[in-house]
DNA sequence: TCACATCATTCTGTCGACAATCAGAGGATA
DNA sequence: TATCCTCTGATTGTCGACAGAATGATGTGA
């Protein structure tokens, strides 16, 4: 049996090319190096990779799948534009998501998780007390954290939407966001609630602070655009 | 602009093979042509309709972000296998992301569109009493009623991801269960309820009330499943 | 100067083909 | 007889190419 899985993939190193494309382009959009508008022609990118066409829309077709690009037949694809519209919506959404996510945790989550939760939560105050929350690692440690409350609901499928399908989207949103140390401050003391109510097992409470969490950073992320967004591009 | 307009997309018939393959294989899933666990092998389908593969692998990418089928790399794609634990887990995500549009729903709502759910809502009490709510027909009335409320919270996410992204999902669910009367009773009147509270744009009634429905919807589904569920088939 | 029609270029959607890999049949061995 | 290995046919991922449509530039007329 070993040996024959060892057999069966033996390439286990083997990634499809439009999965490499994939990351790429998603970096090349949060980063901002592809910026909102732009338009993504496929004669262009494959050359630019050194691959085929096939492959590149395959992986255009996933970045659709995300909401980061959107398609129009016959005229292509383009980076997606945050309007605070949409960015309000996709919060929402997230709200929503999220805060299921929470409830159904409640119900699910193990002692070990419990704990590596307040582990992960402890590493956010102390990046937060030595970085004055305005280090990159701390956007890592808050992924890892909402990432760890998902797998917690053992639901499959609310685990491919929020760190499959809309974790770029939404990575995507916050970047719009000028760093506020003030937010940072009070989004761990909200985890630290949220942390709490999965360790007593109360799905009702444990919804209703992450709503609450994430109601709280949509109003802080639409009160505080960065002023000099992306502008979109038409070539 | 207008005269532009005609020119730009003068065939408006027009439509990707990839789109009208998508339709076709959506309804072998859900008429259970093609059964849960089926493989779609791609020279097999692309020759039955004669055509090429590659717009043929566009549609099968876009089944696997609907949930319908899923790809394993090097492996191919086989329908989906809906167990009870996932469309239990499919109903939860649901009770969230209705819930949440019956919520924005009721903020934004207009008069007509009002005015439009009560009559949908007295076409379903005609057809019920009509058929004995055994009608096909019913569905879509239902369908219907759910989309026109998404429709109404005026976000394009929420709208996106129920009536496309999950709609087919949650038909396949729906057929996995025996036409039950009394759930189409009960269901009416939590319609009537629903309708009341976007009437009155109560936020907090509507997701309520909305979730209660789903969450009704689904211990119903889980409860009265076929007793003889569509197999799997290897081949 | 502006609006419109015409045309060349570029791009998307689709097609057929090839190499590497996978699943299953069949034989060899204990 | 059961298990493992080998081999063969079939399938997936990728590639290059072509036809029709869209974009933008050019030219024409009021």
């Amino acid at each position: 049996m070993s040996a024959r899985a060892a057999l069966v993939n033996a390439d286990e190193a083997w990634e499809p090319v439009s999965d490499s494309v994939l990351s790429r382009l998603s970096e090349a959009i949060l980063s901002g190096d592809l910026k909102p508008g732009t338009k993504i022609s496929e004669p262009e990118v494959s050359k630019r990779y050194g691959i085929s066409r096939a492959p590149l829309r395959e992986a255009i077709r996933r970045l659709e799948e995300r909401n980061l690009v959107s398609r129009i037949p016959r005229q292509g694809a383009r980076v997606v534009v945050l309007s605070p519209a949409r960015i309000e919506q996709i919060f929402v959404i997230r709200e929503a998501i999220e805060g299921m996510a929470a409830r159904e945790a409640a119900a699910r989550i193990t002692d070990a998780e419990v704990a590596a939760l307040k582990a992960s939560l402890e590493r956010q105050r102390e990046a937060s007390r030595e970085t004055g929350s305005l280090a990159y690692p701390f956007k890592s440690l808050d992924t890892d954290y909402h990432s760890a409350i998902v797998h917690a609901s053992r639901n499959e499928f609310l685990v491919k939407f929020l760190c499959e399908d809309y974790y770029a989207l939404v990575e995507l949103c916050r970047r719009q966001q000028r760093r506020r140390p003030e937010r940072v401050h009070r989004s761990l003391i909200e985890h630290g609630q949220i942390v709490e109510a999965l360790a007593q097992r109360d799905p009702d409470l444990s919804e209703m602070l992450m709503r609450r969490h994430v109601a709280a950073a949509r109003k802080d992320v639409l009160a505080h655009l960065d002023p000099h967004p992306p502008k979109e591009k038409k070539k």
